[in-house]
DNA sequence: ATGGCGGCTCGCAGCCGA
């Protein structure tokens, strides 16, 4: 079973990357973020015609996830129960296989100041309380996305500021409480290039200087753990004419 | 590295992302 995560910073502009991608690689499930279109916008016939079901729990202009497959999403959920008064599109899961796989675009945070980054650290708080439960229910269990956490210093170019959004401890200390509950971060199972991240600014040539970050993950639970046989970032979408500033995350369950 | 890019919007400037 091949289960991939991409951030695509707009499905509107990236759909024929997408299409691409999905016709190259061929994975069971594609969870997608940042979608910024509403469900009635969602390009449903056009990935249909291509052979993939969608589920989708989208926004306008911002948030937005899916997750496109060629089996019909089971069991499917949309939202944090614990965050019920949320107007952002922020998560969705379903059961494929046996497998529950969740697609979530955790927020930002901007600066550990902003009233964002207390949303955030609300957001990883509720994320855990259901995540508990979840497990519970589904021990097959992949959360994939855009945590916007580069979870070690390895995780992040030195030329980012120690301490500040998506490196910072309590950031951090969230990441730990998930793989706590029983997940693995699928990418450190295996031997991995240095210097990987799965995002590049669109500025100042980030990419092409490979000055990046590493904040889009796949968590296997401890049941799925010996299945997995890889995980890979996919850069070359990154290199295409206007590409998202984030690049496809490949994990292979035997 | 703090801006520079690129997406979005009852748009033509400002917000947001990471």
């Amino acid at each position: 079973m091949k289960i991939a995560t991409w951030n695509v910073n707009s499905l509107k502009v990236r759909l024929p990357h997408v299409l691409d991608w999905l016709a190259a690689q061929q994975p069971d499930v594609l969870c997608l973020q940042e979608l910024k279109c509403d469900n009635a916008a969602f390009p449903a016939a056009e990935l249909a015609s291509a052979g993939w079901h969608a589920a989708v729990n989208g926004q306008k202009t911002y948030n937005g996830v899916a997750l496109l497959s060629r089996q019909r999403a089971e069991d499917v959920q949309a939202d944090l129960p614990g965050m019920s008064d949320d107007p952002q599109k922020r998560l969705i899961a379903a059961t494929f296989g046996g497998v529950r796989i969740i697609s979530a675009y955790f927020p930002n945070g901007q600066a550990l100041d902003s009233d964002k980054f207390a949303y955030k650290m609300d957001w990883l708080k509720a994320l855990e309380d259901w995540l508990r439960a979840e497990l519970a229910r589904h021990p097959r269990l992949v959360l994939a996305g855009d945590f916007n956490i580069a979870p070690t210093d390895a995780d992040a170019h030195e030329s980012w500021p120690p301490g500040t959004i998506h490196v910072s401890a309590p950031e951090r200390a969230a990441f730990a409480r998930l793989l706590d509950l029983g997940l693995q971060d699928a990418f450190r199972l295996f031997a991995q290039p240095e210097k990987s991240w799965s995002w590049w600014d669109y500025r100042m040539g980030a990419f092409r200087r490979n000055i990046g970050l590493r904040i889009d993950h796949l968590l296997v639970s401890d049941a799925l753990r010996p299945s997995c046989t890889a995980c890979t970032i996919d850069r070359p979408p990154r290199a295409l004419e206007r590409p998202s500033d984030h690049a496809p995350v490949v994990l292979e369950l035997a």
